[in-house]
DNA sequence: TGGTTTTTTTACCGCTTGGTAAATTTAGAC
DNA sequence: GTCTAAATTTACCAAGCGGTAAAAAAACCA
């Protein structure tokens, strides 16, 4: 017997149907980790839909009966790899410190995002395909947790305005930018590889987003 | 009898295995439009293997087989989509003038660029999934269209910069940066929406990237 | 070591997928 | 109207899909 698969991560919320246990074995750990890893591949290329579980299982080292042990379904397994995204994600604009240098928050900022993905172009692309398709399955993680964060880094940005250290921009539309100029080098990296073959690439794009920021960021007075 | 579809497109080269006739009646024109159209609602939101022959067929008001008679296979008006597309698409800078105002053509092309995105985001997401996955299907195309015009564009921005009508800027990464942004706009347009509803939000991103672009781009004695 | 639970494999299933063959209907030329 | 070619429908596959049942194997624990 013991049909049951051990279900979800302990932390989060119990959704599934299952037992739920509340100490997943080594093996357990070992192998959901392999199998998010795999998945994180598959999802990320070929996009929800054109993921196929025999992909990840192949990717994974596991059979696809024994992948449907560890998770109940497909979805599950995008959906988990989405929120443990997700936070990893918005950490670098929660880094943003309302106390600091303006200019220099967000050039720092931008930094850690390039650096992201730099570091997970897997993730950015999950992230992209997720988006693309109309936010399926993170519409309401959107409202719920992006939305205040944007809204009140939207704030934090207008005080510093207000106070004249930073020239005046529509903060949310710099924050999408951010995001735009950053992410594309993950996500369209294939494109940009086309097009700039050069290993000094990464420094190049760097410091051409440095020196976008600062021009568009800096207050009349140098 | 007559089982032979009509194939491909007349201008383009013949890559299919069929008669190829050369004058595309009245009802193929228009089914094949029709086929398109529904194509591109489909592959744009669900990626090209999350796309199925049921949906463009549903979307087109045509049967299947219907589809198949008039197109070798879902990769054909894969492909065929991509194509129209590249010519649309690289159009925006085919404009730019190179002895036009430096400034004021980057500026053009960047509203173009915006414009597009707001005209035709189906396009701009179709093209986002192609470069997602890898550009499978259009690698070729992007070294033998799209590098020749990149390249070009940036001696000619580099030669304006030069010439001291531009402030110093990395020219390749100012067109990604440039594409990123606007495109921005349309594949993440879901996100977008959640973060901003408000319905003056396109006036707003085009005043907000003719700032930045003004700003990074103004030479030094304003 | 023996018994119990967890993990993995084997063998499936029903459904959807892209695609085909051939018959049937429709449109166009005379 | 009639003949012919183009267009469409009907009836199908074979392969791949996500998922399941149950037996076998491995790990754990005493």
């Amino acid at each position: 017997m013991a049909q049951r698969p051990p279900s979800e991560t302990p932390p989060t919320d119990d959704t599934s149907d299952g037992p739920a246990q509340a100490k997943p074995s080594r093996i357990q750990k070992r192998n959901r980790a392999l199998i998010l890893e795999a998945a994180l591949d598959v999802f990320s290329q070929e996009g929800y839909r054109g993921a196929t579980l025999d992909q990840i299982a192949q990717g994974s080292g596991l059979s696809k009966p024994n992948i449907l042990y560890y998770f109940n379904g497909k979805e599950e397994i995008h959906v988990t790899l989405l929120n443990q995204l997700m936070d990893r994600w918005l950490d670098p604009m929660r880094q943003i410190d309302p106390q600091g240098e303006p200019l220099e928050e967000l050039l720092r900022y931008v930094a850690r995002k390039l650096q992201m993905s730099r570091d997970y172009p897997r993730e950015s692309r999950l992230f992209a395909n997720e988006i693309l398709q109309g936010a399926p399955r993170m519409g309401p993680h959107l409202e719920a947790v992006l939305k205040p964060l944007v809204d009140d880094t939207a704030v934090v940005i207008q005080g510093w305005i207000d106070a004249g250290k930073l020239a005046p921009t529509e903060p949310r539309h710099l924050i999408f930018s951010i995001w735009a100029t950053t992410q594309h080098y993950a996500d369209f990296e294939v494109q940009v590889s086309v097009l700039d073959g050069s290993p000094t690439r990464d420094a190049t794009a760097e410091a051409f987003l440095r020196t976008l920021y600062t021009r568009l960021l800096r207050p009349e007075g140098r």
